[in-house]
DNA sequence: CGAGGGACCTGGTTGC
DNA sequence: TGCAACCAGGTCCCTC
């Protein structure tokens, strides 16, 4: 499911119940995520969770002990609810809280994670080599330009590179490069300055918009309330095959770049 | 170092 | 109706 806004909502909305709660209980009904569920995820059991952040596609839980590191994979979803909720298929981990509720991690494909750290959460080696954020102004044309010189990937590969900027997925990597007018296959190191800057603001503004929306839900997001997003209603090209380009009418082509579908405009994308 | 591809999983949809 | 093939929002890790 979840590019970097989808990430965003989740944690907006886990923030309210989760942030100050001490943590009761941690239920692991299912171990192996992407990588095992640590036994040390136990030291949460006591702990106050004293900051909900995003880092990247990461969620981090911090507490003065150490910060649980969450990812929700493709197909990863948290929801809050009342302390003895039957749990259904796919629900691993539940962190049940002090006020009554519980925070439930659910995940069909098990391609999400769910680790502990009590170094510093940045040094970790998930997050240290991971880019800039796109939403700051760590992120920029000028940085796109110069991380691209020499390089002969395609553009849409580059931006969905998370060590040249993280949170791009596969749908905003197509839905900003439309926005930009540029070609999902122009090679990275053949685009100029002018460009990129329009790229990383349409990068901006696409994900900014999504998570106003509360994000794209396409199969199964929700938000942690259970209610999905409704940026899907104002996606551009991603699913829409064939179907006509919003700027000049022509039909939207689809083609597969390193095994992801790829929507563009023929005309309008250069 | 960069580029490319396989690997990890389940479930829904499509097509014979 | 049954079953196989393919597809899906991510990203690490291995080769060349």
């Amino acid at each position: 499911m979840p590019e970097l806004p989808e990430v965003e909502v989740s944690r907006q909305g886990i923030t309210p119940f989760v942030l100050g709660e001490s943590v009761m209980r941690v239920v692991v009904r299912n171990a192996s995520l992407r990588w095992p569920v640590p036994a040390e995820i136990q030291q949460l059991v006591g702990l106050t969770i004293t900051a909900v952040r995003r880092r990247a596609k990461y969620l981090l839980l911090d507490t003065d002990w150490g910060t649980a590191i969450l990812h929700l994979g493709m197909s990863g979803s948290l929801r809050v609810l009342p302390h003895g909720t039957p749990a259904g298929k796919h629900d691993h981990v539940d962190i049940e809280l002090a006020n009554g509720k519980l925070l439930r991690l659910n995940d069909p494909r098990r391609f999400g994670a769910l680790l502990w750290t009590r170094e510093p959460v940045e040094q970790h080696p998930l997050l240290v080599k991971q880019g800039p954020e796109p939403l700051t102004d760590d992120f920029s044309g000028d940085w796109l330009y110069q991380r691209s010189r020499g390089r002969k990937v395609a553009v849409k590969q580059f931006i969905m590179d998370n060590h040249v900027v993280v949170g791009v997925g596969n749908i905003y990597a197509n839905e900003s490069l439309f926005a930009a007018g540029i070609h999902p296959q122009r090679e990275a190191g053949r685009i100029g300055l002018t460009r990129y800057r329009k790229l990383a603001e349409e990068i901006k503004t696409v994900l900014a918009r999504a998570i106003e929306q509360g994000g794209t839900t396409l199969r199964d997001f929700t938000g942690s309330d259970g209610k999905p997003g409704y940026f899907v209603q104002e996606l551009q090209v991603y699913g829409r095959t064939e179907q006509p380009c919003a700027h000049c009418g022509a039909p939207l082509r689809e083609i597969r770049m390193n095994g992801r579908s790829t929507v563009f405009c023929q005309r309008c994308q250069r």
